[in-house]
DNA sequence: TTCGATGCAAAGCGTTTGCATACTG
DNA sequence: CAGTATGCAAACGCTTTGCATCGAA
């Protein structure tokens, strides 16, 4: 999978006429070991620990390019900065994300994407991508709820 | 309608212990004509119109007081900014976004959120609210790009 | 008279970009 | 060599905030 990661980017560069280097590389490494949902300052700090010289600029550059080549999805989550995903070709899911302490959950339904099809085809859309996700509490943080009173949101920034 | 709005603004500031002024008043009423997804700065745009005195940061600031009041709901869709939307109390509807040209459609539809219950459920979620868009090319886009070839998306920042 | 609200301008934040330098093809 | 990619810092665009002043209660 890794390999096909690199091999597709490789690709993808080759015919814009792009150039391979080894920044791109390193980056597409920790990209995809980093796992999903990674903000561009995540991935940043990760890449540093590794690579001390690579720029915050070119993190920001790489990952638009992941997502030109395909490799990688943009989502804009409520909490104010862009996240990526690296995009596994197949599977489609959407997000349950906690509004307290910011745990993301992933699920597939394929009823609810059928459905989707079928209100774009009455609003005669053509749909290229779509975005559910549902903000809540997830278990663990309704049991402290619970426990320990309601505490208003305070990780906004 | 309006008339419940400003009651329930009323209620909220005055259960708050906060004050009700002209300006908080002024903004509410041209945000409930001013119809859906209406951003900060085209919300600011509609006010001075008429009320050139107000300046930019109370407008960020009352749409953010409407939100907390129940009044807005704030929305993060993919083109950079965040746009709020009047509540009216009861349905839940979610959108259609044209990628090319800017058109948003409503829709509604009870068996989605159906399934996004048993999802919530299944993951042991709390659902405090969800969002649900599809992004793709409207009726009229679709055509366009039949009869005049594809044009590249030029309309991000 | 008190203390929240306003208007202005400046600051803040994540993100993008200009430019000189480094490196790929 | 030609021209793209990088790293740095400065610029950006939207949003928030500090502060002196204004006005509601």
């Amino acid at each position: 999978m890794q390999k096909t990661a690199v091999e597709q980017l490789e690709k993808y560069l080759a015919d814009q006429g792009l150039r391979s280097t080894t920044q791109r590389d390193k980056i597409l490494h920790i990209f995809i070991k980093a796992g999903r949902h990674v903000s561009a300052e995540e991935l940043y700090l990760r890449v540093i620990k590794v690579h001390p010289s690579i720029g915050y600029a070119t993190v920001y550059r790489t990952l638009k390019l992941l997502a030109a080549a395909g490799l990688a999805d943009e989502r804009h989550f409520e909490d104010g900065y862009t996240r990526y995903e690296y995009k596994a070709s197949d599977n489609h899911h959407d997000h349950l994300i906690c509004t307290k302490c910011g745990l993301i959950l992933e699920f597939e339904n394929q009823r609810i994407e059928a459905l989707q099809r079928d209100i774009a085809k009455q609003n005669h859309f053509k749909v290229q991508n779509h975005k559910l996700e549902l903000y809540g509490l997830c278990e663990a943080c309704q049991r402290k709820k619970i426990h320990a009173g309601s505490r208003e949101t305070e990780n906004r920034r």
